[in-house]
DNA sequence: TGAATCTGCTAAATGGATTTAGCAATTCAC
DNA sequence: GTGAATTGCTAAATCCATTTAGCAGATTCA
């Protein structure tokens, strides 16, 4: 049944009674090749009546071209954080011709060096690191013809990265506050000013901040107390807004640097038997796939991880000057923030 | 810098001093080729020293192996309920020195053709296709050389596939409650018998579903009640539980269809005022991310798509009779079931 | 009319590894 | 000592598409 071999150059040009040479050019497009148009339908329907598709293999050895990027990730590839990276970058590869070759490190140097060296001998087109992690890889000498792109990281070999516009995204979680009526009774949960350790989160997520305080400041508001969580994860969340609620009753809103600090708050505030966004209202970061399963949906300023995928393999396919691009981080406006009551 | 071209076999062969021939056979490990102890040291520090490595086009070209595998999905590769899917292949496929590459249709037939086609042309040594679509994929004719093993799904033509153990999972879910010692106060949250439109969807529901009963009946237990949801989204599970706690005041537990469900029907327990577990236990399914970051933590019988995702690369490439591979379904003991109060 | 230019097409080289067939030198068997 | 077998290695073919160089024949130019 199916398993006839598949037709070749060869076969093609054999039953289109031209040469090899000649359909190579006419299939591939040629513009100079000064072949008659008999002979280009000759070609192309010999080339559909064998139903002839090139050997991938044969042509990336003569033409170092695999039409294949690869994707090495430590851990963003496969985790809530990032499937939306693959997904776009699987997306801009398809609509150039390419596929995309995965592979996940977990962040160790030896398999990074593996995963490289085993995207190259595949000869692929291009190369995207994507990192939670590190902001400078130790890579591999990579050959110079192969394009590189960062991904949610960067590094000081190769400079074209792609990063989400933290900054802007700062800004915009405050106006959201403020342009709710919430002034001084806000309180910032997950971190304060000081130097988080972790270089990498440290450089977006003072952008991050600095958007926030701008907005803040440009207010003439102040928050009511900076609240440092070590870990931002639901628990610590949810401890957080406890102590918040005991100490500072007078808070009218959270602002939450991701969405699972929000989760926890969430739990926290109706515990307290409070009403969100009513008496409490939260925004925070990231559009997890939580935002949307909470009552009331929670607003939130979205990691554009699609929209990042999709841009890493477009900078790799479209050779550019060397640079960071920003990709907006989009508010996602649901049902947890509203206008502060009187207390 | 790190321009210099990949050395080949010609020069690596070129400083041993050998034939190409020679140095191939050696690399390659060939049993019978009874090259000298000399030789086999020469080639491979000359090896060592120009740092080669084969290229794999043009060694594909010629063996007709990439050493590569596709996995193709409609949605699943790329959402919550399956990174572990991708996680699992690429694992798996990097322990058997291969590499994935990844594509998404969309469960768009043309697309799917199409994703087909450009893996083929790439020469991948089999193909995986996941989906939570259609139990039967129209696909398009795959050279019989080629493996094909289908990821949580089945098809008519390609009889390899890994699923999970819905059969025995149901079984769990219902143990878990009848050991705390429920009996007939258990509503189920999410199906019922009658039949449901998605076939697919009702091949390994129908098998979940036998195994909840066929312990429940085991132990002479009774639903209380069975609740049928069309979506299984927190919405539908809240508003459920609503009703349920309204219309069943005695219930002392809910055994959701999946997490989701379960999500809402916290939401709507915790609003009654009632806690879990002590007031009403909760298990369900799937294990996604939410579980844990729940209060109490939900405990849950997971869909274990990394080890399904990991065996369904093994099964691709050790040839293994044609036979669908179930996956255990592990159940997750976190904090949501308790022995049920006198009501 | 003869040289120069176009037209339409093809032969052959190329990319880099694998693999078949086989050569020359040595060892073995008797 | 001679034919057979073994050892150690290599030449050349092969996989398939791309691409360079160039061959005939037709046209144009002067």
């Amino acid at each position: 049944m199916p398993n006839k071999k598949r037709a070749t150059l060869a076969d093609v040009a054999k039953l289109a009674g031209l040469s090899p040479t000649a359909v190579s050019l006419i299939l591939n497009g040629k513009e100079n090749s000064r072949l008659s148009e008999a002979a280009t339908q000759k070609a192309k329907s010999a080339a559909e009546a064998l139903g002839y598709r090139p050997n991938m293999s044969a042509r990336s050895l003569r033409t170092e071209v695999t039409q294949t990027v690869g994707l090495i990730s430590d851990f963003v590839a496969t985790t809530r954080y990032a499937s939306g990276l693959i997904k776009g970058a699987i997306e801009a590869a398809e609509t150039k011709e390419h596929l995309l070759l995965v592979s996940e490190t977990g962040g160790d140097p030896a398999r990074e060096a593996e995963s490289i060296a085993a995207m190259l001998d595949r000869q692929v087109d291009g190369l995207i690191f994507a990192s939670m992690r590190a902001r400078e890889v130790a890579m591999p000498r990579i050959p110079a013809n192969t394009p590189v792109v960062m991904l949610n990281s960067t590094s000081s070999v190769y400079k074209r990265s792609v990063l989400p516009d933290e900054y802007e995204g700062g800004r915009k979680a405050s106006r959201i506050l403020l342009d709710a009526g919430h002034r001084n009774k806000i309180v910032l949960l997950g971190t304060n000013e000081e130097v988080v350790k972790d270089s990498f989160r440290s450089v977006t997520m003072n952008k991050r901040i600095d958007g926030i305080n701008f907005e803040m400041s440009t207010a003439k508001a102040d928050f009511l107390a900076k609240v440092e969580l070590d870990l931002w994860e639901p628990d610590e969340g949810y401890q957080a807004t406890k102590n918040v609620l005991k100490k500072y009753p007078k808070v009218t809103a959270l602002l939450c640097m991701n969405d699972r600090i929000a989760f926890g708050a969430y739990q926290a505030i109706l515990e307290a038997g409070l009403s969100i966004p009513k008496d409490i209202s939260i925004v925070s970061f990231d559009n997890d796939e939580l935002a949307v399963y909470l009552r009331p949906g929670l607003t939130t300023v979205a990691l554009p991880h699609e929209q990042m995928g999709k841009l890493a393999v477009e900078l790799l396919l479209n050779p550019t000057e060397p640079a960071t691009s920003l990709v907006s981080m989009p508010a996602l406006t649901r049902g947890s923030v509203a206008t502060p009551r009187h207390k």
